[in-house]
DNA sequence: CGTATTCTCTCGCTCAGCGAGATACTAGGT
DNA sequence: ACCTAGTATCTCGCTGAGCGAGAGAATACG
């Protein structure tokens, strides 16, 4: 997996060491949804869920799709989908009765644990060999590449 | 986005920082795709091609469905489809005929820098705030936290 | 040589997601 | 109070990605 380039410049070793981490991570997550009948639009939405879920912020049927980048259409019929599995449920908001808002089922943290917890548990593991001070830096530099990220992302859709 | 259990464990912010930094490069990657008529699946062949390319391995149909989790009759469609966009073409292999090999056209290694090109650029930016023991550290850490995702899954296919 | 194996492709099917539009409710002006 | 514009969700019809099963072509191995 190493080129030319990587010997040129380290720090491209670093961008594609960060793209291959990324790479595993999805395939581990694919890996998940297959053994569990998902797809892998139901994991991204459900870890969305879950998200929100933690922070307390209500979800509407509308806000996910846009979060995860779906059609209405697509929302209802994923909302449909994950609601037949007994993951989620709908429930009429009773302010604003032309709202949905979307409740996580125990049954959907719980999977969701069965996923994060060993994988967390063997990264936790593994991230004994640094320093606190090291997983500071390393912390700060994702930081740094997410919001470096988000900016070429924004700059992309704005240049057609 | 912060959660309790971030501030019981500082690693636990940790895992957190790496899945947003991948979620973000997710969401990078489908803007990229969606605005080249491209679906996930192509664009993921396309950067496990581009790879195979750079190492000089040659790559048939069936390593490539097997890279990224596809059926042999949908490698055969996502081949036809990558073919008709003109960013890949067969060839038959000359030694063992079963075979077909694929090459990638100079126009997708062009596209992929159109894709690729201008986020480097921004990420390597970004690196400059970073020393290069710094980096070194982040470096080590990505490959450790790799192996452990790759250990973590696995395990999970072997644990049904 | 014949038989098993390997690689790719074809066929028929299911279902995720899209565009367009229907439906139901709210907000704001008059 | 009413009419209108705006917002949230869902329905319908359709396209096409990906699957299972199996056919066809070439190789390997006894």
């Amino acid at each position: 997996m190493s080129t030319e380039e990587d010997r040129q410049d380290p720090r491209l070793r670093l961008v594609h060491q960060l793209r291959a981490a990324t790479v595993e991570f999805d395939l581990l997550a694919a890996e998940f949804a297959a053994r569990h009948g998902l797809h892998p639009t139901d994991l991204r939405a459900l870890i969305a869920l879950l998200d929100a879920a933690r922070a307390e912020r209500p979800v509407t049927p509308g806000r996910l799709g846009e979060q995860i980048r779906l059609n209405s259409a697509g929302t209802t019929t994923l909302i449909d989908r994950l609601e037949r599995l007994g993951l989620v449920r709908r429930e009429r908001d009773t302010t604003d009765r032309r709202r949905v808002l979307l409740t996580v089922e125990p049954r959907a943290v719980d999977l969701g644990w069965s996923f994060f917890g060993p994988v967390i548990g063997t990264l936790l593991g593994a991230m004994d060999a640094f320093t606190p001070a090291e997983r500071d830096t390393v912390e700060r530099f994702l930081a740094a590449m997410t919001t470096a990220t988000a900016a070429a992302r924004a700059n992309a859709a704005h240049h057609p």
